[in-house]
DNA sequence: CCAGCTTGGTAAAACGGTTTCTCAGATGCG
DNA sequence: CGCATCTGAGAAACCGTTTTACCAAGCTGG
């Protein structure tokens, strides 16, 4: 038991080699403190010789930051959850800051063990973080003793959340049509009951106006499919644009429609939701669609918890960060401008 | 600084509630020492009551143990890495161990830094992990203080490596096929400069025989859709059965099957490879795929880096995990039995 | 020539636990 | 009743680092 690691140097052993004293040796390494420049380079020096890394669990004991933080997200695929993980850990690195990565299943039981690990292991702040906007985790996060953000999951409203202005991503999606001279353009998206899919309904209407068509359903390729033959078998006026809820739906949509033999975009112009680059990209033409910028959000949440862990004030409330129209060939237009 | 988080409970807190001394506390709590079975309740009975909770940074610094891995990837996009990471997280929660996720993206600098960062934090073992499994991470794990393992990526012959067992799930698929009387069957898959390409075409050639037609091409549903092109319009006896290096493939194999008016799986069957579940559902007819089981392995890795971070030995080699065949619908054959 | 500053450094007390050692008192035994 | 043994609990050392307090020289100026 115990014993120190084979090669675990401490600041004990850079000391002596510098011959200092430990107090010396700490002040040295982390520019504080007064002493000769030649003593200090002296330490430094004999640290890099040594390969020195200090010990960040006996420095958290003292300093009470760990340079941790727990991501607590239940989106098990991890479509949404990894480019959230990759940005909040991209804006952490710099300041050596290291993410948990904790995957709970809608399983109240363990998130709770995993928040009462990342607790006892000191974590400085908690993202929450989700595949649903108006969902909460099955996990109570409130009295926590350290900061707790929430992306792209809800949170209570005195919290700090972070989500994607589906609204203005809608928009623009819709208006880009508009621009391109479609007039009877058709939202076909997944379930009602999802606010996500309410709100981009909403944005879409404001667009189209009050009477613009949606059709609701699932969020699969089979709904897309689905969708186009409700469409063109019901008789009069085809649609001449098609804003999709999601890219699994557009993919549906436009597989649906070359099965048609209706060209895309030539007749028909297509936009999806959520860039999923291996969807988006292998559809045929490739999807127009609408990236909710899911890294950036990421990294606006590492960002703002490491503000809250440092105590800065941050108003807390919902943020709404910009969708991006990602212009590929299934709406014609070429590049946008 | 310092002054200790707000509700924070310390051990000392929950001796002088209980009225004993720290140390007697801290037997208490780990059921160690000598005393009344009174006084040892009380303590335990004190601690739930105050929502005791150790602090695991003060218990890592005496036992040299953080109980926290580090799991390093490049796999950004996460197809891989997230089943991994599933079964490492599972494996080791109730342990009490928690898992610090790095994405590196080929990128040797960042590597370093995340390396540098996980063993500043005492990790007790570091998991790499990629994409591919003839490609190192760009990141040099040798003579490192602590326990290194591989999985699903290549490794040094002296480490513990965890990959696939690629050749007897394309066996089986192939078996598989030749079971439901198949016997003009084809491999279309990947760039031939992949270990896994060649694993997978060997094992197909060593069931159908050295005259197997295997064609090499890209991971993308082009390519599946380009290969169907290239069999059907070459004359003589068409395939009845197409053995696919990836879902994907796969999958552009049955949408230009289909597009020719060929029923999938009456006149043809499919088989993919990776159980990509949203590729292999969606596709129509649903794929037969072979699963690659990577979150057992993820479990595995889990219960060997932690087997080695407690010093067990364990024996250095590269270790193939049986792959799974997934019966759907693209070959017929219903229930596999 | 000495009080008062700098300068360059050290000793020691934290941080929050675990573990070893010690010890007082209760008990068993002859 | 005296001595060895056992029991239950506490004091103190320790893990590796930071930080505060302190001190011995060397210098300045009157």
């Amino acid at each position: 038991m115990a014993g120190r690691r084979a090669n675990q140097v401490r600041i004990y052993d850079v000391a002596k080699v510098a011959g200092v004293s430990i107090a010396t040796a700490s002040k040295a390494l982390n520019d504080t403190g007064r002493m000769a420049d030649a003593t200090r380079e002296r330490v430094k020096q004999a640290a890099a010789d040594l390969g020195f890394r200090p010990n960040a669990m006996a420095r958290a004991l003292i300093s009470q930051r760990s340079f941790t933080i727990g991501l607590l997200t239940n989106d098990t695929y991890g479509r949404f959850t990894l480019p959230v993980m990759a940005g909040v850990s991209e804006a952490l690195v710099d300041e050596g800051v290291s993410v948990f990565l904790c995957t709970i299943e809608d399983d109240p039981a363990l998130g709770k063990v995993h928040v009462d690990a990342m607790l006892s292991k000191q974590v400085d702040g908690i993202i929450a973080s989700g595949k649903r906007i108006d969902r909460r985790l099955p996990v109570d996060l409130s009295n926590l003793p350290v900061p707790v953000l929430y992306a792209f999951t809800d949170g209570p409203e005195e919290a700090v959340t972070l989500v994607s202005d589906d609204a203005q991503g809608s928009r623009e999606a819709v208006e880009w049509l508009v621009g391109l001279g479609r007039r009877r353009i058709v939202h076909v998206t997944g379930p009602d009951t999802f606010a996500s899919v309410q709100e981009r309904a909403g944005a879409f209407r404001s667009v189209v106006g009050t009477a613009g068509r949606v059709l609701f359903g699932s969020w699969s390729e089979a709904w897309g499919h689905e969708a186009v033959g409700q469409l063109w078998n019901e008789g009069g006026d085809a649609p001449d644009a098609i804003f999709c809820g999601n890219d699994q739906i557009a993919r549906g949509v436009v597989d649906a429609l070359r099965e048609r033999g209706i060209v895309v975009p030539g007749e028909v112009s297509v936009v999806g939701f959520d860039n999923w680059e291996l969807m988006a990209a292998a559809t045929r033409p490739p999807l127009t669609t609408v990236d909710m910028n899911l890294k950036e959000l990421g990294r606006e949440a590492g960002r703002l918890i490491l503000a809250l862990a440092e105590g800065a004030p941050v108003e807390p409330g919902i943020r709404k960060l910009p969708c991006q129209l990602v212009i590929r060939q299934s709406c014609g237009g070429g590049l946008r401008g």
